[in-house]
DNA sequence: CTGAAAGCGCTTACAG
DNA sequence: CTGAAAGCGCTTACAG
């Protein structure tokens, strides 16, 4: 088993007898009216014979550019982030351009150079909910880049967001319009734009209902331990008090924890506790009760992107898109019980 | 806001007033001996001063090698693979290499050319559980390529496995313990290796039992709904007759459908009828009962996989390595209840 | 310790 | 319709 090296386009050139600019014409599939179809046929021969298949460094560095896109996402193990890169993959095989992508080893800690491990050569980042350090290191890069579900930064930037104010808006006036006043927030242990948003449109909601007030947050990692956790003290420390009835979670993952915890403290879940999640994930109509949530379009949230990014190397202007968000009222809310 | 042209290590030779061989021998760190500190420090300074990072596609061309491994997965959105590709990425992010992935639009249709699509140059291919026509699209490569989940086929090539057949033996033999005889089978619809090992030697095991049998076996798509679609058709087919007591579930997603099916028709986990799932997702421990499902070091999988793909290229023989299973007994599965 | 030069494999403007 | 040649940006063997 000899190590047969790799075929060039002159070794292609050779068999078919034509010169290395005919190979590439008929591989680029610009020969029409300039190359005769009999040698067309003797190069697509030679290459299937050789198994030939272009170099790609060499094209690019030919070429000036990669077509090629770097996706940074924060964790793939979220299947928010998966669905986006989903989108975004779609979009990119359907416009032949190839994707890096890039995860950050650790949330914690300083975020390595994610061009240095990149490896190969790419034209533009498409970066998801970054931390803003994080987001220093992307736009040093100096390559065209948008961002997702991410602080939109002015004109000068593309942002592709899903519409975070609204979901969090119809989540408060649900809760609000089933007679809840009194709530706990169980946010989030991330600083990201997104959560923000949640936390500030929620007190906003909250503050324009008299009587309707925040009894309760806490913050947890977007895990069903940590939503078990926080759940846990929010609902032990209001034994038989003027405790929360609903339960306002940034993620469903905290929010099936919530109802968890519920169980545990033998809270039914929507009959004395209404308990809400954000996303939309596959979690979410897998329990029992099944979950009232906010849908996000990831995957949508992704194409766009990649549209964006597609549109930014093209020599489109940046711009914010906002993508709408929808309530999904499931089994996991209901009127507070007759108060105290 | 006028287009600065990117930097080449020409221009940061001319402004540090050295060559580029010189630049190339303190970027690339070996100028120990041949540079002098003077002037090493006067490239790193040009170096910031221009925001210069080395053209990958150039240097690619020139080493001969891209330092990037092609990962292929069926979907990203499923959480096991995306477990497996985060333990490939930790791997080849500690060896300095980078990771295209790819993953075919549809699991339908004829796979596109994977290369193709994968826009930059790689060294060698790391695949995961694929059926056998996209198998061979990537054997015909030429590249080096380790498989992972999937059918070991002989010494010529590298393989990386839970071993399936254990993790599957050891469901059967926790079921039989508790005193299971009729069992079901909700099988993926998926035609791979690791499907196929799970259907094999759950009849082997049940084989080996007198008066144990597989009184009904349905094939599902990996979801909830598919799982639960599934699961009531077994049910429902046997209600008050000699149905299953036992649901052996091919993925944790089936197993949560099953349940919900179960509960529909009144029918109690564990009490009166045990599931079994596989995978040990997130769901697995968010739905209740928790499931009794096989954990499968997706991770570890993928890390020994990229570490195999390492050595393959600087290298190293194939061969295939085996990573164990473990049945996690959780509170979905119990005696059955006296029979008729 | 330093620099000039060759060449990786491709694509394209140009000459025929 | 076809081919010879230049050059993308880098790295390294070589000459000084």
């Amino acid at each position: 088993m000899s190590i047969r090296p790799r075929p060039t386009s002159r070794d292609v050139a050779e068999r078919a007898g034509v010169s290395q600019a005919t190979v590439s014409l008929v591989l680029r599939d610009r020969w029409r009216g300039r190359v005769s179809p009999a040698r067309v046929e003797a190069v697509r021969a030679a290459v299937a014979e050789l198994g030939y298949r272009p170099n790609l460094a060499a094209r690019s560095l030919r070429l000036g550019r990669a077509r090629t896109a770097l996706v940074v996402v924060p964790a793939l193990t979220n299947e928010f982030f998966a669905r986006m890169y989903a989108g975004a993959a779609r979009v990119a095989a359907g416009e032949d351009v190839g994707v890096v992508l890039y995860v950050p080893p650790d949330e914690r800690g300083p975020a390595p150079d994610p061009f240095a491990s990149a490896g190969a050569a790419v034209d533009g980042v498409l970066a998801s909910s970054m931390a803003a350090e994080s987001l220093a290191t992307l736009s040093q890069g100096g390559l065209p880049l948008v961002m997702l579900d991410s602080e939109p930064r002015g004109p000068g930037t593309a942002t592709v967001n899903p519409d975070i104010a609204d979901g969090t808006r119809q989540v408060a006036r649900h809760l609000l319009g089933l007679g809840h006043r009194r709530f706990a927030h169980l946010a989030a242990e991330v600083d990201s734009w997104t959560f923000r948003v949640r936390a500030r449109v929620l007190a906003e909601e909250l503050a324009a209902v008299p009587g309707a007030r925040l009894v309760a947050a806490e913050r947890a990692p977007i895990t069903v331990r940590g939503g078990l956790g926080a759940a846990e003290r929010v609902l032990a420390g209001a034994r038989g008090k003027a405790g929360p009835t609903a339960l306002v979670c940034d993620d469903d993952l905290l929010a099936v924890g919530a109802c968890k915890a519920a169980r545990r403290l033998g809270l039914r879940v929507p009959e004395e506790l209404s308990v809400t999640g954000f996303d939309d994930l596959t979690v979410a109509t897998a329990v029992e009760p099944e979950l009232t949530t906010v849908a996000l379009p990831a995957e949508d949230l992704g194409a766009a992107g990649m549209h964006a990014l597609l549109a930014l190397l093209a020599g489109t202007s940046p711009a914010t898109t906002v993508l709408p968000a929808a309530l999904l009222p499931r089994a996991s809310t209901a009127p507070p019980p007759p108060g105290p």
